[in-house]
DNA sequence: GCTCAATTCAGAAAATTCCTGTTAATCAGT
DNA sequence: ACTGATTAACAGGAATTTTCTGAATTGAGC
């Protein structure tokens, strides 16, 4: 037992709910190749463990109160670049991985995932290879020769705009009015837009601004 | 031990994540005085559940997806208005919490919260009392002078679930499906919360609803 | 000259808003 | 116990707006 104890994949949690990690630690003492050696409810912590202790993956919760995960992920590559770090998230939506994977994250793992998955995950990044779901594979692959930059700056100055006076709340017709465009002309915009930034309707788009600060 | 066994509190989680089910279920097992006894992953799951299964508490988490979980809280309470429930909540200090605990439920828990707090509460709810934090507790005492509260708690239940589904970015169609509801019906909903929060498009709602973290 | 992206617009289809009205429940006051 | 006021929930019809699809024009770059 103690000869498989030192082989087993040292996992250190980053993650604000004590009862979470209660969970994912209670988990993976139910496997014999990995095991929690440490437990982060928040960036700082994470930060400081890091460097004290020794060990193989980082689980981060990425929607830990308080701070900016993305920050945190960033600062981790910085220092321990070769660790790997597997993102959970409470989100459904994809659009979040992608910028963690970009930051250097290994994988990706939605937190209502079966532990299967997880572990499976687990695996997967201690080897040094990367998990993600096959839908933002699809993205990153699609996405990877286009750009660094982020969605919004790829849209043309016309469509910029139009996303600006959109996030303010101003209607197509409103904004046709204003530039003395047919509405149907600003309708085309918004479709652009949209597509660019591979969103679905004006609520993401109007959260999209607001987190950016455009409005 | 056995004799023991028999007077432990029952309890019954809902919370579609199962590594959160299996922190607490871990949790509850390291004390003498609790157990679970059963496992929902959704609200459907719960009630068919509660019908089947003898439990002294039930753990409902509130951020399930794809359901309201205010209403499957009310549907509990008509089938057994004894069964206390305890509500898990991922989102800080709450203005959910008043609108759930109106509605029957015994108490209201932060899913950050630590062990020791979370079994004092199932402790006190079992015995047919109430938790609640400070800060909620005032905020019932106050209820009467509808003047200083926030905007969005002066809406109605049915409003308040249409507010939230609109800044998820669901049209008013989807919405009319979901609830199996006439769209026109719908649309009427949004034309009075609008009037009630005093805005004037679904951009400010969706602004509203960002910065009050309901989303 | 060719291509491509940006910009512009139109028509049809779909979704929305606005105004109206009905029903049911609650509550204060006589 | 009745009445009248108020509020929530629901929905129809008409007018308006948005969405989708397709397409013409311009200018920059190779």
């Amino acid at each position: 037992m103690n000869s498989l104890n030192q082989e087993r994949i040292r996992i250190l949690i980053a993650d604000d709910h004590p009862i979470y990690r209660r969970g994912l630690k209670n988990a993976f003492a139910g496997t014999s190749e990995m095991k929690v050696v440490h437990e982060a409810s928040n960036g700082h912590e994470l930060l400081s463990a890091i460097r004290d202790i020794e060990c193989d993956v980082v689980l981060l919760d990425i929607s830990m109160a308080g701070m900016n995960s993305l920050d945190v992920l960033k600062q981790v590559k910085v220092e321990r670049p070769k660790l790997p770090v597997l993102i959970l998230s409470v989100y459904p939506e994809d659009a979040y991985a992608i910028r963690y994977i970009k930051v250097g994250a290994s994988g990706y793992l939605n937190k209502e995932s079966d532990l299967d998955l997880l572990i499976e995950a687990v695996r997967k990044v201690a080897k040094g290879g990367k998990y993600v779901s096959p839908s933002i594979m699809e993205r990153l692959a699609f996405d990877f020769d286009k750009q660094d930059k982020a969605p919004h700056e790829r849209l043309s100055d016309r469509e910029y705009q139009v996303l600006c006076m959109i996030a303010q709340g101003i209607s197509l017709t409103g904004i046709g009015n204003e530039l003395s465009l047919s509405v149907k002309t600003i309708g085309t915009h918004r479709g652009h837009i949209l597509e660019k930034m591979q969103m679905k309707n004006n609520a993401q788009l109007i959260q999209y601004a607001i987190i950016q600060k455009l409005v």
